[in-house]
DNA sequence: TACTAATTAGGAATCATTCCTATTATGAAC
DNA sequence: GTTCATAATAGGAATGATTCCTAATTAGTA
């Protein structure tokens, strides 16, 4: 999935994977997809559970971390993980850097280039890189402006 | 702090720097510093209080936790947070890319430059950058010597 | 329409970290 | 060396996102 693709393209993307993969197309699950496909600010498991309940009353926080992980299983969803606050899930799966804002906490994506290749890491070090993660935190432009930083 | 003083070099500048804003100098403290000076690969609270206990058998997680604080707060140590395994700190302060391996656990740090400015993040998005974050997950050079991968 | 394995709901358990409070001990003053 | 104020410590309770457990439900198939 690349940064451009729309929500509708992502939604799409995300619910023929499932049905391929024979998984079952419940109300949760779509509604979960629906709303990580439209919200580009990385919601995470809580937020996720606030909103879908109001369209499926009797959905639990368990159902939802078991979305979030068969999807993470499937490779279809990345999650970004924090200690002092909640994880964000995220459906572009390409590396690629974060910027996080500390006062709204909303995450964005920063389009462009890596700085550094996994190969070259592996030359310099020895050190085999599966993963990465970039991330700047800071203010974003929003915040920025209404606090006239 | 650069990436090359010594465990000798590090552990005099806290020391030096913790007597001259008139921290008192516990054995709990020393020890604890100590640790960190001496252990590149970033221990967590829980390693630092089990071999801290080695020394002085009544400490406590609070004091190893009240004393991390108060070196972050000094701005004489960096923590690094996770969510699936407890928090590392690292006493080289300066912003750098750590290699973090996935079977052993240890936190080693990369030579050499940053990628991107932060002046250069804020030109390009708006977004104004105040600490960032560089990462690579996988596997260092023993494990891997070790598992002949 | 019935079946069954996957999915869900609800709640208990986990565990690193934070919080609270009484006790202790450092470093300064004398 | 003694005294003293207060910073620091020990111990344990509280927190809260996530994981785990199990019985009930339901999507998709035949």
């Amino acid at each position: 999935m690349n940064l451009s693709a729309t929500p509708e393209e992502i939604e799409r993307k995300l619910i023929k994977s499932l049905r391929e993969k024979g998984y079952k197309l419940t109300s949760q699950r779509l509604e979960i997809i629906g709303l990580l496909a439209r919200d580009m600010t990385h919601p995470g498991a809580t937020d996720l559970f606030r909103r879908v309940r109001k369209r499926v009353p009797r959905i639990s926080m368990s159902t939802v971390y078991y979305t979030l992980d068969m999807l993470k299983k499937e490779g279809l969803l990345r999650e970004l993980e924090f200690y002092d606050r909640d994880n964000r899930y995220d459906v572009t799966v390409a590396d690629h850097i974060n910027l996080i804002c500390r006062k709204c906490g909303k995450i964005a994506d920063l389009p462009g280039e890596l700085p550094f290749s996994t190969e070259a890491v592996l030359k310099k070090t020895g050190f085999q890189p599966v993963a990465m993660r970039y991330e700047y935190y800071g203010y974003c432009k929003e915040c920025r402006r209404k606090r006239a930083r």
